[in-house]
DNA sequence: GCATATTTGTCCGTATGTATA
DNA sequence: CTATACATACGGACAAATATG
């Protein structure tokens, strides 16, 4: 029988971590001490050392060179790049999108999941559904290297996400928009799909800035 | 007197060794153990380690688990997913640049740079020239994001050329085609600028698949 | 298929430099 | 200015995984 210890440790630290961070237990601008940490999580300052440079190439901890590492704050200057990195890759997948992708059926996927859990007014989950439907938009391209950076900046803006607190105005209206999306791209109306997804991402931007705004108060 | 001591050694280090990679002195494919090589840069393991992750995110080594690193080979499917990465991020940057950006003038510098060396027959800093000015193009977008992932990808990419023999044909006809670009962003023709440039990386995509094909026989 | 040697993954203790109170 | 806390880097150690004969 294998042991169930899928990664390395230092991966399987990185998701804790990960994890502390876009759920908030980690507050951004928080100071990350190599020692404390360390210990509580029982591994050695040489392990955690390494993690910090794997979530530091993610945008989730800053680093300041001998003073150490803090979790990342993202500003209204970094929602706007990452917006305009949105707009760049979601687009451009959605325009040149083959009929018969396999990442449609998880697009499909994640529009019923996030209609179910709307329902039940669970808007944590409808925001994770909808992070999926976008990430199935990019995994149409078929490009390795898109999905590693997608990767990096849904986790960025899921940290940003995070303390903003009002979870059903940043998700709910959302859920049939992707829908309206989606049949768009069945219909085979690319470029038509493209234009929604675009109009999309500029409410979606409007709407995280001014959260921020106001929380910045 | 401050020690000229400019960067921690991590990063001296990762500089170094970055350095071998592109000018083919560790060649792709190599395995590089830990002992030998920390030995040899007279640093200690740990360290290395973390020079390992730093290199490993931007694409010039590749990661075995408990096997070791290796430095990384592009194949053609890599070489196909950067020159898409290319076409989206350089085009469209082209495409919205603003017309007295500062970026230009390090794009004009750069064009009579490679036009000097392309003289002397140096082609290997005819090169270099070539990569800066699509570098400056990338800058015109102004994003963060989009700069560090282009400094990755051009990473990749001058591995795969620097085991190509043939630099001249890489990168002498690119010369005057940059020059070409310039000019139509110079005259305000951004589109044209931008449609250059497409037609551009095509064709230098092929020249670079069709040397790779050689090689691999 | 097995025993052995090599190498990675991880930890610890410690010394040194740098920033902050 | 001193003291303190912390990041940076080193070297040694051992277990686990892998490669080798």
């Amino acid at each position: 029988m294998k042991k169930a210890e899928p990664a390395l440790l230092t991966e399987k630290t990185a998701d804790t971590i990960r994890h502390k961070i876009v759920s908030g237990e980690l507050a951004p601008g928080l100071r990350l001490s190599e020692a404390a940490l360390s210990e509580q999580l029982t591994i050695s300052r040489n392990t955690l050392r390494e993690v910090f440079r794997l979530l530091t190439q993610e945008g989730l901890l800053r680093y300041e060179p001998n003073r150490g590492v803090y979790v990342a704050e993202p500003d209204m200057a970094a929602i706007i790049d990452i917006y305009r990195l949105r707009q760049l890759i979601e687009c451009s997948a959605l325009r040149n999108a083959y009929p018969l992708h396999p990442a449609v059926e998880r697009m499909t996927q994640a529009v019923s999941q996030a209609r179910a859990l709307s329902l039940q007014q669970d808007w944590t989950g409808v925001g994770t559904a909808n992070m999926q439907f976008h990430s199935a938009i990019v995994d149409l391209a078929d490009s390795e290297r898109l999905n590693r950076i997608y990767r990096n900046i849904s986790a960025e803006l899921r940290l940003a996400f995070g303390h903003l607190n009002d979870a059903e105005l940043l998700h709910a209206p959302y859920v049939e928009k992707n829908g309206a999306i989606l049949a768009l791209l069945n219909a085979g109306q690319n470029e038509q799909a493209a234009q929604a997804l675009s109009a999309y991402l500029e409410l979606s931007q409007r709407t995280v800035l001014a959260a921020l705004s106001r929380r910045a108060r």
